[in-house]
DNA sequence: AGTTGTTGTTAATACGTATGCATGACAGCA
DNA sequence: TGCTGTCATGCATACGTATTAACAACAACT
């Protein structure tokens, strides 16, 4: 069974009952009160006293309808409890605001063509994607629909369009170079998944650095898993298991990083006396005292600030046809982590 | 060049064309695709398949207008980062969504004028308060306006509303009575905000139960803040700057205990070799062995569904008009950071 | 054969706002 | 005084869906 019909939902004030009140039509109320020129001072003023008195606020509904948009921009989420999400949506969700839209998070587990229908129904004039998996067929079918839509973070690879990442592959050269400059030669990775670009790049970049050097990355020498301290905790047990033990580990985010030195703890490991770890992001939590993570730092602000510039220029139609991106640049941040071989 | 400006947004498939295309009237779309049982099954069938091939989504605005229903909660936080929060939200988003309803994130700095504006354009048909301030009038405001709404985790002690909480007394009282057995005599408390229930609370039940046991909580062993780790770090620092130094700091929630333990390990104090410090929450990271912090747990995922729940029986009209709360009962989690005297 | 249901469908309309078009008032100008 | 133009406002309507009331078609009773 379920619920009796709601009888009639408590009454609301409408431009109309505002327009009653100030003696004039309801054209006029909503002229008045988004503030068309062309409505005489006096008018506005008796108008918005009126709106005033009966506390009106417009429908959103009834607006949407009319204009055919909603000013609402969905982000796209899997796990909001991974701090790195939260970290990347709170700077998104003020330059949005900012720029007078306000943000829908969509926390999504799985493409399924229901979870899809969320964003074609019109209740959101675009999209930031921030978990897109590689091979994900989401952003073709947002083309199709018409749906704007931007990258933020990751991106699936194959699809031309507005992005806003982080050179990952540097990021990944970074820490090899490091970690060859120290003199390690017995290295490990902790990755992320590879059906993501974060997770993908950062590890070719991470080969690539190190092979420069003709330093090896043996296939036991490396684990992948989702962004999570679960990933890093089993990973760092599972290559400390190996007969091969690598002196250094390079993981795919702070997180996992984070997780990686909590398993080397409960192994008796010294950071970074027996081991190096070095992490991805720069999350404030990498700089507590606990952890003084050594990893790479990008700007995740800039980041969000830049995918939230790119859809609301899109959306205004005053972005050319060509998808643009927008790269960051990471940095080495050395902190207490590392150590020579 | 290239696109003119899109005047009319792309076209979109509306129930119009899908009567069109089935060869029957719009109504009788919108009831085959809802399961109205007054359609024959070949009809439905038709227009099933033309809504199909077209790929009708119901659009949102219009079904919200005719419904004066949206579907929609809002769920006010202040400040996703803190990793409390998403720990909340993503049960209540999971249960929501079991519910039928979809979650729309409010992230409110400030009670403004315009932000509660947000809540009552009728975008949404309830809401659930996360960051209650004690005398917030936001509560009142509502219940005016006639929108239904929950509080979750924190009340603001005056209004009679709907709610789900822990019961932080009996949790601060725990923690108290620990430390009393544990023979500490000289005690600190780094607490939440003085106006919100959560902090004021399990200082209250903390300070009870220490009187009871004739330990007293001087003045100057009391630092309180946002429940963040900055509080958490700062506040130990000055409380060890003091002459009065406590043996044991009980802390506001667990984001705080791990500031004081960061630092903690920046004075070179061990814990619980030094410093007996708890927490309250059991948040995931508590059990990080990095911290191995002992804290107070409560059912946070219990408290979030109990709270959609709530709030869904108020819309649905099946609940009474009494104000129910749910309270949940906290047990203290026996870790690594606490030590007799 | 006439009444009464029953079933499946359409027509008309409501929801609340925004906007193109028409209109009325009034000033400026010749 | 008539013409033109500007300004302020109202009228009619569109947006997309859901729902009430009306209506056919047809079966089932008297």
């Amino acid at each position: 069974m379920h619920s009796p019909p709601p009888e009639r939902p408590p009454m609301s004030i409408t431009s109309h009952d505002v327009a009653r009140l100030a003696g004039v039509s309801q054209p006029t109320v909503s002229r008045a009160l988004r503030g068309d020129h062309r409505v005489s001072e006096a008018t506005r003023a008796r108008v918005r006293e009126a709106a005033e008195a009966l506390g009106y606020v417009p429908s959103e509904a009834g607006r949407s309808l009319s204009t055919r948009s909603t000013r609402r921009i969905g982000v796209v989420v899997t796990d909001l409890t991974n701090p790195f999400y939260p970290h990347l949506i709170g700077p998104l969700h003020d330059e949005l605001e900012r720029r007078g839209y306000r943000m829908m998070l969509l926390t999504e587990r799985s493409e399924t063509a229901l979870e899809t229908e969320r964003l074609l129904d019109r209740s959101i004039d675009g999209v930031v994607l921030t978990t897109a998996l590689i091979g994900s067929t989401l952003p073709a079918e947002l083309t199709r629909r018409g749906l704007p839509f931007v990258f933020l973070n990751r991106e699936t690879g194959n699809d031309k369009a507005d992005a806003a990442v982080v050179d990952n592959e540097a990021g990944g050269r970074l820490v090899a170079e490091e970690l060859v400059r120290l003199g390690h030669t017995d290295v490990g990775l902790i990755g992320g998944p590879a059906d993501t670009t974060t997770g993908r790049d950062r590890e070719l970049g991470f080969r690539d650095g190190l092979s420069e050097a003709g330093v090896g990355l043996p296939r036991r020498g490396v684990r992948r898993g989702p962004f999570d301290y679960g990933t890093g905790y089993q990973g760092l047990l599972d290559l400390m298991a190996d007969s091969s033990r690598p002196t250094a580990v390079f993981c795919g985010n702070d997180v996992i990083a984070i997780g990686a030195m909590n398993a080397a703890r409960r192994l008796g490991l010294t950071v970074p006396g027996d081991l190096t770890v070095i992490g991805f992001d720069d999350l404030p939590m990498a700089a507590w005292e606990t952890f003084d993570l050594t990893t790479v730092r990008h700007d995740l602000d800039g980041m969000a600030q830049a995918a939230a510039g790119l859809l609301v220029e899109r959306l205004s139609g005053a972005a050319s046809d060509a998808p643009r991106r927008v790269t960051f640049t990471p940095a080495l941040v050395p902190r207490g982590t590392h150590a020579p071989r």
